[in-house]
DNA sequence: TTGCTAGATGAAATGTTATAACATATCAAC
DNA sequence: GTTGATATGTTATAACATTTCATCTAGCAA
C-alpha cells in the first residue's frame, strides 16, 4: 500500500531509483531498456501524472528520438507489459509505475485537479466485486481500478 | 448486486421493463426521451454487451436517426448523465444501465471471449481501496471499476 | 397570437488517440 | 556472412470524440 505522488519527497532519488530497479530487471530478465524507452519512462517519471501518448511524442521528437505515433507506443507498450507504467483508462494516459517490476494489482487514485496520480494495492478478488464475480459464476483475470477525487493538497484548498 | 448478461432471462421483457422505468424517470424529473435518445437506449438494450458510438451510429443512420457523430455522443451523454447508460472505460464503449436512474456505484464484469458486460454493485469506499484512499487522505468521489475475465459460459468452454 | 427562451437537432469540420502495414536496421548466434 | 530475433523508421489510416454554428421546436409569458 505505497502512496507516492501525493507527498513531497526528494524526487530526483525517486527517479534514480527507480530507474536503477528498472534497469536491474531489464537485466534480470533480458529485457532492453533501449534509449527510447529509457527516455518514454523519464518522461513519465518526471512527474507523478499520467501524460497523454501524444504529449510524450512530443517531447521525444523535441529530442530527436522519433516523431511519429508507434514510436512511443510501441516504447509505452513494453513499458506497461513489462510492469514499469501502467495505463490509466479513465484518461487514456500513462503513468510510471512506483513499484516497477513488482507483480501487482494496482488500483489508481487520480485527481480531479492537479491531476496527480497514486498507486495504491488493489485486490480484485476480495470485496464486494470479488463476491459478486463468484456468485455470477465469472472469473475475474485482472481490474481496471480507478478512483477520482480530490488528493490531500486540493481537498485542503477546495476547503478554504 | 445484481447480475443480468450472464444468464439467460425473458430478454424482450427485460428490454421492455428498462424502457418503461426510464419513460418513468424520465417524467418524474422533466427529462425528454427523444426519439435519437430512446433509439440509442434500444440499440444499447438489445444485447448485454458494451457498444462503441460509432457502432450505433451506424445503426441509427441506416434508420434516418442522424448521421454524424454528435448525434449518438449526445444521446450517450444523456443517457450516462442520467444514469440510464454507462461508459466502459476500458472498451471506450457504452451498455445500458441494469438498474436505471437509481442512484448507484457500478462495478462491471467484462468477458474477454464474449463481450458480454454484467453489472455488479460497488462500493469503491470500502475495502482495501476506501482504506488506501483515507491513509493517503485522498477523498474518493467516483471510481471505475471494470474487472475481465470469463463469463460463466466462456469459462465452462475454456475447460473442455 | 406573437415572440422569447431553452433545449434539442442537423451538419461540417476538426481534434485526439491508436494501430495496420511495410520497410529497414541492429545484433547475437551459428 | 547468413539467419533469426528484436527494435525502429515511416506512411497511412482507423477509431474515438468534440467544437462550432445554424436551425428547429416546445413551452410559456406578454
Amino acid at each position: 500500500m505505497t502512496n507516492t505522488g501525493f507527498h513531497s519527497h526528494d524526487h530526483s532519488a525517486c527517479i534514480a531509483e527507480n530507474l536503477a530497479v528498472v534497469d536491474a530487471r531489464c537485466d534480470d530478465r533480458g529485457l532492453k531498456l533501449t534509449p527510447v524507452r529509457r527516455r518514454v519512462l523519464e518522461i513519465l517519471l518526471a512527474q507523478h501524472r499520467a501524460m497523454g501518448a501524444y504529449d510524450i511524442l512530443d517531447k521525444l521528437s523535441a529530442e530527436g528520438l522519433g516523431s511519429q505515433p508507434p514510436v512511443v507506443y510501441r516504447a509505452l507498450d513494453f513499458l506497461v507489459r513489462n510492469g514499469f507504467a501502467h495505463r490509466i483508462e479513465g484518461l487514456n494516459a500513462f503513468v510510471a509505475c512506483s513499484q516497477p517490476g513488482e507483480s501487482h494489482a494496482p488500483a489508481f487514485l487520480i485527481c480531479r485537479s492537479c491531476e496527480a496520480v497514486s498507486e495504491a494495492a488493489s485486490d480484485p478478488m476480495r470485496g464486494t466485486l470479488g463476491k459478486a464475480a463468484s456468485t455470477a459464476g465469472f472469473v475475474i483475470e485482472n481490474a481496471v481500478v480507478e478512483a477520482r477525487g480530490l488528493c490531500p493538497r486540493c481537498a485542503e484548498g477546495a476547503k478554504v
